[in-house]
DNA sequence: AGCACGCCGACT
DNA sequence: GTCGGCGTGCTC
């Protein structure tokens, strides 16, 4: 019986192959599986390819086979599994295989540049002189010659190159024949990476619950399954529930994966494993350069370390041995891959212990709500973990009305109480963090009488300010409209447009606190690889006495002498133009509440608001987040939002407005005939809207979008993968639409 | 990505 | 006419 093999052929252009089949000869010298790393013939060429498939037979005509070329090195490249997994996420994720192997490759690799990072780029073969007197003297009509001998006259590097002149390599072709230019290799440098050592630490005494929920996920990873959610407050000891599981792993001859949102703001928990568990614990760092990263990759695979601890991408870390994945804060966005393979880390995670037999282990103190409400249904097992560890109190949150004390004739950005618990800090020599939750840039209106924000008469969402146009936007639906001049709710001609920045803050404490040190922390400042290390190192080490920065300093700090913790406006992401606005305004206020008093001193946590009563805000105060699910799950099910409903969106973006606009409008006609025949539809698709996108040109690239809004049940993928097939069947080799489910944004 | 093929303007 | 630049399409 014949053999074929499916080979993704290293072909780093264009997206298009599949695969292409190869006969396997009879007498290959090793058994072949999928994840091996071939050479096949190619036309006139040899290249690397990577096995996805066996097959007992082909599609292809039995006169245009070729037979399999040798194992490259040992034949090794990714497990069988790995292999897999990639199949499944190109499915998933509507993405091409390349795409979705990628992410399970060695860091940097495209199957065929194995060992040395190495690129071609064209340089002078003349002298500059000689090289201008080309410019002036050849025929203007030979424009990308003229280009590329500019480029390299002015010292432009390889990407500057492969961005203005992608077709290079012709060019450069025709100017090499001349002896004005060559092409030379040149290799990527390393940077060796230094492990930092750490002291061990021993074991702490667990309460009832922990033990508990560790018994739970000791008995599931013996019986190789399991889905749990472990919930529980910060300082609940959910980290100590991780490590007791980890080690449990080891025991049993297993590995372990730790996702964290972002490593960076999180060095205590990759302390916390390197103390237990010292040189078998390795850490993806996001500031690893390739050639480290590529190390690290080697040391998982060949069972150096035991243990990884990293971001988003550390869920591809290639252990052949899996027994348990962890998913620290599941509720973060930042699980969310914002392109290429649009992934879901925790999804991914899923079917990694799918197919590995292990068990998955996901945490929070505010999950978000579609895995919660898994977790009620039973469909992942949950855990709570009630109590603090030490017994430590849970801190007091005060909700401040900032109506009141705009009445009162307080027109700054701090309330009373929270001027008054930061003079007290600074006056006891402690610390202060201010949260400015402003997320993007978005403004938004709202009332200054009864805090209403503007919403969409079609979509219950509030209105974004477009300050070029002047004119409030939905960025669900679309709808547009003037800015009101009277509050639509009470009347009030007390208006307002919010979206301070950072900088108006800074200068006003400065006028308030004459002198006092303030650290800021946002986008601004946390450029560069270590800055945000740097920053909270620097506040730990009490350099200055108060931090001010955006959500992204809840997650890194746990230093006992801050003492005041206060939400400037909490009200921002309340409105933000998205369903979710209510969900990341509790998730933001309960881990900032986490983060006051964590020595001998109780917290103080001071909410700033204009709507005082919104559940997401009393709530979070009152630490009660399973009424705060009831309520809000109810709100989304009046409002038709996930997870009762699913958006699809396709995006189409051209330099060319009109472009764009046709190309759009031409495959919304083309979804309608689909969805018009195919019964699943019927009745479930809620929305379907065709649109210039919000934000209608970014990057000089013109926008326009369909949303469609389906009812979440049973049928619900089954029409997901009917709308992929369509946008495959669409695709016509021109501008093809980026096509995201549920966009966590729809700018 | 490479490489062949074939179209089209420029020039002996 | 033909030569070379440059776009297009194919590779199991």
């Amino acid at each position: 019986m014949e053999r074929y093999a499916r080979v993704l052929v290293d072909v780093a252009g264009q997206e298009l192959e599949q695969g292409f089949d190869y006969r396997i000869p009879a007498d290959y010298p090793c058994a072949v599986s999928p994840g091996m790393s071939v050479t096949v013939p190619f036309g006139k060429r040899k290249l690397a390819g990577l096995v996805l498939e066996i097959m007992q037979k082909t599609d292809v005509p039995p006169d245009r086979i070729r037979d399999m070329g040798p194992p490259r090195y040992d034949g090794e490249a990714v497990s069988e599994e790995m292999i897999r997994l990639a199949l499944w996420m190109a499915h998933r994720y509507h993405c091409s295989v390349q795409e979705a192997v990628r992410c399970v490759l060695p860091p940097g690799t495209r199957a065929d540049k194995a060992k040395p990072q190495t690129y071609t780029k064209p340089v002078l073969n003349v002298s500059k002189e000689a090289a201008g007197l080309f410019i002036d003297t050849c025929p203007p009509s030979r424009k990308r010659q003229i280009l590329l001998m500019e480029l390299l006259l002015s010292d432009a590097g390889i990407g500057q190159i492969r961005a203005k002149l992608p077709e290079w390599q012709a060019v450069a072709h025709a100017l090499e024949k001349k002896g004005l230019v060559r092409t030379e290799t040149a290799v990527a440098q390393r940077i060796p990476y230094e492990q930092i050592p750490v002291e061990p630490d021993t074991e702490p005494e667990l309460m009832p619950e922990q033990e508990q929920a560790i018994g739970r996920i000791r008995d599931a990873m013996a019986s190789g399954s399991g889905t749990f959610y472990l919930f529980g407050v910060t300082g609940s000891g959910k980290t100590e529930v991780y490590l007791q599981c980890a080690k449990y792993a080891m025991q049993t001859g297993r590995s372990t994966i730790i996702l964290v949102p972002e490593i960076s703001l999180t060095p205590q928990m990759v302390k916390r494993f390197r103390a237990r568990f010292g040189e078998s614990v390795c850490v993806f760092h996001s500031a690893l350069t390739l050639a480290e990263r590529r190390d690290q990759w080697q040391r998982v695979k060949n069972g150096t370390v035991k243990v990884a601890v990293g971001a988003r991408s550390a869920i591809f870390a290639p252990f052949d041995d899996l027994g348990l994945i962890v998913v620290d804060e599941e509720h973060e966005t930042s699980y969310l891959s914002e392109h290429a393979p649009r992934y879901d880390a925790v999804e991914v995670a899923q079917e990694r212990c799918r197919m590995h037999g292990a068990t998955l282990v996901m945490g929070s103190a505010t999950p978000s709500l579609g895995r919660y409400a898994k977790a009620l249904d039973g469909t992942i097992t949950l855990l709570k973990l009630n109590g603090r560890v030490r017994g430590l109190p849970m801190p007091e949150v005060s909700i401040v009305d900032m109506r009141e004390e705009l009445k009162a004739g307080n027109r700054s950005m701090f309330s009373g109480q929270l001027k008054e618990a930061i003079q007290n800090a600074l006056f006891n020599g402690q610390q202060t963090v201010l949260f400015l939750n402003r997320r993007g840039y978005h403004t938004f209106v709202s009332c200054r009488d009864c805090g209403e924000a503007v919403k969409c008469p079609h979509c219950d969402v509030s209105m974004t300010y477009h300050r070029t146009q002047n004119r409030l936007v939905c960025h669900y639906c679309g709808f547009e409209m003037y800015p009101p001049r009277k509050c639509p709710s009470c009347g009030s001609s007390r208006i307002r447009y919010f979206g301070a920045g950072t900088q108006r803050i800074e200068d006003e404490l400065q006028t308030l606190f004459p002198g006092v040190k303030t650290l800021r922390m946002d986008r601004d400042t946390t450029r560069t690889k270590d800055s945000h290390e740097q920053i909270l190192s620097a506040f730990g080490r009490g350099e200055a006495q108060i931090l001010l920065g955006t959500q992204m300093v809840a997650k890194g700090l746990d230093f006992p002498n801050i003492t005041v913790v206060g939400v400037l406006a909490a009200d921002t992401a309340l409105h933000a133009p998205d369903y979710t606005g209510a969900e990341r305004t509790f998730q933001l206020i309960a881990q900032v509440a986490g983060r006051a008093g964590r020595g001998n001193t109780p917290g103080r946590v001071v909410v700033q608001t204009y709507s005082p009563e919104e559940a997401a805000i009393c709530l979070a105060a009152q630490h009660d987040y399973p009424a705060f699910y009831e309520d809000e799950m109810k709100r989304r099910q009046e409002g038709q939002f996930p997870p009762f409903t699913r958006f699809i969106r396709f995006l189409f973006t051209d330099t060319d407005g009109e472009r764009a606009k046709a190309q759009c409008e031409r495959f919304a006609e083309f979804l309608k005939t689909k969805i018009r025949a195919e019964k699943v539809f019927h009745g479930r698709l809620l929305q379907f809207r065709c649109t210039e996108s919000p934000l209608a040109r970014i990057d000089n690239r013109y926008r326009y979008q369909i949303v469609l809004k389906m009812i979440e049940d049973e049928a619900t993928d089954d029409m997901t993968e009917d709308l992929m097939r369509w946008d495959d069947e669409f695709h016509t080799g021109q501008a093809r639409p980026v096509m995201e489910i549920n966009p966590h944004h729809m700018v």
